[in-house]
DNA sequence: TGGAAACCCTGAAGTCACTCGAAGGTCAAG
DNA sequence: CTTGACCTTCGAGTGACTTCAGGGTTTCCA
C-alpha cells in the first residue's frame, strides 16, 4: 500500500487533515513525512495513509507535543514492551508539562483579574499601571514569579 | 535621579530582577530600556529604578503579555483618562485571551490522561499508539481539533 | 606578583514551528 | 485564449529569546 492509492494533491490532503499546505511542505522538509510520490507535472501526492499520518501529527501538536516529540512517537513500534515505555514517558512528560502550564495560568487569570478590577472606568486616576508598579516593587527577589518566562515551548 | 544610583553592573541587575544579563541586553536592544550610563570599562551600571522597570517587564512576560503589550503599557500615564482606558483594553484582550488558552489546556490534560490511561505497563501490547492513530481515523476532517494549533503567541 | 576564575563586551547565528512572499509552472472552465 | 485556481521552489521573516565566538576587565587567592 503505497501509491497504488495516492491521489490527492497537497490542497485536498489539506482540506482532509486540517494542516496548511505550506506546513505539509514544511513536515515534509522535517522529516516527519517520507517524500511520497509525484504527478507528472511533479505535483504532490497523497494516498489515504498519509493523509492519516497528517492528521496523528496534527492531533498531536493540538496536544502540545513538541516535532520532537511527535517524531519519537512515530516511530514507536505497537507491540514492543520498550516502546510502549517509551510512549509512556512521552506522555508522562508531556502531560506534566501540560499541568505546570495550567497551573501558571491559573494563577495568572487571579493576578489578571485582581489588576483589571482597581479599575473602576470612573474616570478617577487609574489604578493599574500604579499597581503593576508596586507590584514590581513588592517582588521579592526570588528567580521567577510564579508564571516562569517559559524556557520550554508552550 | 539618573545615574547618581546607578550601581548595579548586569549581573547583578540580573540576580535583583530575575531576568537574564543576556535578555536584558536583549530588552535594551529592542527598546524597552533605554541605554542607561557605562562605567569607565564600558560596563553597562543600573540604578534602582531600572531594576525596578526590569521587574516590571518581567511581571508582564510572566502574566505572557508581548513585549509589544509591555512597550504600550509602559509608555502610559497615570494621570490620564485615555490611558487608563487603554490600559483596562490591554488587560481585557489578555484575559480573554489566558482564559481561551486555559480552556484548551484543560481539554488536553483530559485527552492526555485518556491516552495515558490506556497503558497499564503490563507488558501486554502498548493501545497509546494504537489509540492515537484510532483517533487520528474518527477526527471528522474540521479545521481545528480543540486546541488550535497555535497561531496566537504562547 | 601571578595567574585563574568570574565577570563584562559585541555581533552574529541558532532555536521552534511556522508563515509569507516572489517568481514561476500547470490545468480546467468559459 | 484568457482567467483564475491550483501547484512548484527558495528564501526571508516572526517572537522572544539563547548560544557562541572572540575578545577585554576585575577580583580573589596563593
Amino acid at each position: 500500500m503505497s501509491d497504488t492509492t495516492a491521489c490527492h494533491r497537497i490542497g485536498e490532503a489539506a482540506r482532509l487533515s486540517g494542516v496548511t499546505a505550506a506546513n505539509i511542505r514544511y513536515y515534509e522538509k522535517e522529516g516527519l513525512l517520507t517524500p511520497g510520490g509525484r504527478g507528472s507535472n511533479s505535483y504532490r501526492l497523497y494516498s489515504a495513509a498519509e493523509v492519516h499520518r497528517l492528521r496523528f501529527i496534527r492531533l498531536c501538536r493540538a496536544m502540545d507535543m513538541s516535532l520532537d516529540e511527535v517524531r519519537t512517537l512515530m516511530g514507536l513500534d505497537l507491540g514492543s514492551k520498550a516502546d510502549c515505555d517509551a510512549a509512556c514517558e512521552t506522555l508522562d512528560g508531556h502531560l506534566e508539562h501540560v499541568r505546570a502550564r495550567l497551573r501558571e495560568l491559573q494563577a495568572l487569570e487571579h493576578d489578571l483579574l485582581d489588576l483589571r478590577n482597581r479599575c473602576d472606568g470612573s474616570g478617577g486616576h487609574c489604578r493599574i499601571i500604579e499597581a503593576l508598579h508596586a507590584q514590581a516593587d513588592a517582588q521579592p527577589r526570588g528567580p521567577a514569579p510564579r508564571a516562569s518566562p517559559k524556557k520550554h515551548h508552550v
